[in-house]
DNA sequence: GTGAAAGCGCTAACAA
DNA sequence: TTGTTAGCGCTTTCAC
């Protein structure tokens, strides 16, 4: 590896010039700026970044934390997060937690160990926030990409997405649809990360002047597979329903799947609908309809978040900072129907 | 940020006492052990991983190349690859070049800047070869994880992968099911990354006695979208197809679409192909069939031959290495099927 | 405009 | 067993 010195000495200067002209900090004569350049050249001369970060006190990445790389939800942020990470000259560090608290834990040491200059963490759910909490204590910048909470304030500066109205949109979509008879299926327990968007649907059926009578709710986890257990448990339980909400569009896909095995034409027979929009959403027959959330916006609020934390160097200080990403909105694809007159019927 | 220096002062011994106790180098008394132990704790301190990297002449991160995040077929893939990296200690920094030979080449120079002790690419295609192996000779391990040109040396170290086999396996499977009129639907140009795929497809057939007729075959992208179209321009050109093969699972995909958006009937008047088994491809309606290539065996080999490089510390020499992943696989699904009376009539 | 010198926080001989 | 001494490669005052 060629070092500034070697540079340096090739062009028969001193590191600290080498090191002026690379930055651009001015203050070179033309002259010796052309026989540094052409010495880093020659050498072909690639600054360390390491020795830098260390030399400026700070790492040139950003951290993303997320808990399975593997999630689909994933490519779309990920994407955006990078790209807007770049853009300020920062490389991108994956720590895939695989949901494992001592995973996580190790990266977060990592993280306050320097090993990137802020966090992003996608999910909070999976996280202990506490210890993010500490990490900003400590002067790291971190940011919670979807904070889906309307009733807390994040303890951390946050991006928040308002899941509670994609449920309320998700029930007036069926409802409007002549739905009635409705089934839910969550990619979460009651408790857990999916409860805004179940609170959001039950209140869009509410001022519809319906309920969701009990039993028709099943509770799982954000997959297909979850979702398709759920769907045919429900369709099993609730032979007459003409809609499921899920919580999101994973375990909506499931729903889809579990139908096909039991013969039930989408729309037709079945109406379904999910919450986020990834990009499988309009990838799968029939195509899924769904709350779609502001993927790539919520991405670029956060990196702007981070931005403006890194470059306040420290100090918190207050309420931390809670940016809202535009409301949901709608996407009508194939899996949703009018109410099907004989199920209609039926109630 | 508390450093070694001042856990050091508080425990009564030198930074290096401090040091040995961390990595757990021995030669430490059990009583200062305890005492700087104590020390750490109570200072929350954490090893800067930036000077460590430095002291030690080697980054602890390892770079994955990739064309797109949002490539469906990345997140296995990055999966296993993370996991692998971590057991080794290393952190994935994720380089997206997004196609772009621009992003390519700042990777690659923050590379050879020491940003990681090594380099995955994944797909080297898209990527200037000759721009990985200047790296290599600057002596940073580069691997190359899906080798698929069976008739070149790898200029690099590889994992390989027999596409050629995967395409001989697709055709076997639609000849077998009595397909004649079969359409391609490639996800590259001729020249690009899928000849080997196509080769091997044609190889198929010619073992059965069958030739592909010209205008039998559209190139494109490796996209649904241009699977799609692609599928709309095959079946438009050769109306009495029974049967399209795909050299990757999204154009598969999309030709499942272009199919479905024309009213046919997957697998009763059209059968469907695809290479890779991405997870897609059985989460879609029909499942699609594909020939599985080992995706997680290709990662942990290509992670297994940069872990050697890493430990050999230098001297190429001789020819690069090469791995053979193991034979692709058939799964069928429910895209293919016989091809049907009329249709093998009409021939 | 350029150089000399100190230091970022850690590791790794070598001495004591 | 512990301390001392040098760096790792770069940035950054501060003189010259």
């Amino acid at each position: 590896m060629t070092t500034l010195a070697e540079v340096a000495r090739k062009a028969g200067v001193t590191a600290a010039t080498v090191s002026n002209v690379l930055r651009e900090r001015g203050k070179v004569s033309v002259e010796t700026r052309e026989r540094v350049l052409a010495a880093v050249r020659e050498l072909g001369y690639r600054p360390n970044l390491t020795a830098r970060a260390l030399a400026e006190g700070q790492p040139q990445t950003v951290a993303l934390m997320v808990s399975s790389i593997a999630n689909p939800f994933y490519p779309a942020f990920a994407l955006a997060v990078e790209r807007a990470v770049r853009k300020l000259g920062y490389f991108l560090i994956v720590c895939n937690t695989n949901d494992d608290p001592e995973q996580e834990r190790a990266y977060l040491d990592a993280v306050a160990g320097s090993l990137a200059r802020g966090v992003l963490v996608m999910n909070a759910d999976f996280v202990q926030i506490d210890e993010l909490v500490k990490l900003r204590e400590r002067g790291v910048p971190v940011v919670l990409c979807m904070w889906e909470k309307p009733d807390q304030p994040p303890p951390l500066p946050s991006v928040a997405v308002d899941f509670f109205r994609a449920g309320m949109i998700a029930a007036e979509h069926l409802v409007k649809l002549g739905h009635r008879r409705i089934g839910v299926v969550m990619g979460s327990e009651l408790s857990g990360n999916h409860i805004w968007r179940y609170r959001g649907f039950l209140e869009g059926l509410k001022r519809a002047g319906l309920e969701l009578p009990e039993g028709h709710t099943v509770f799982g986890h954000d997959t297909i597979d979850a979702g398709r257990n759920a769907g045919h448990a429900l369709l099993a339980a609730v032979p007459d329903l003409t809609a499921v909400f899920a919580s999101n569009d994973l375990p909506a896909l499931g729903v889809l799947q579990a139908a096909a095995e039991v013969g039930l034409d989408v729309p037709g027979d079945l109406s379904v609908i999910g919450i986020t929009d990834i990009a499988l959403a309009h990838q799968v027959r029939p195509a899924l309809t769904t709350v779609a959330v502001p993927i790539d916006e919520s991405a670029e609020l956060a990196v702007e978040l981070i931005t403006q934390m890194i470059r306040e160097t420290g100090t918190p200080g207050g309420q931390p900072p809670l940016r809202e990403a535009s409301v949901p909105r709608l996407v009508v694809r194939a899996s949703t129907g009018r109410a099907s007159k004989a199920a209609a019927g039926a109630k």
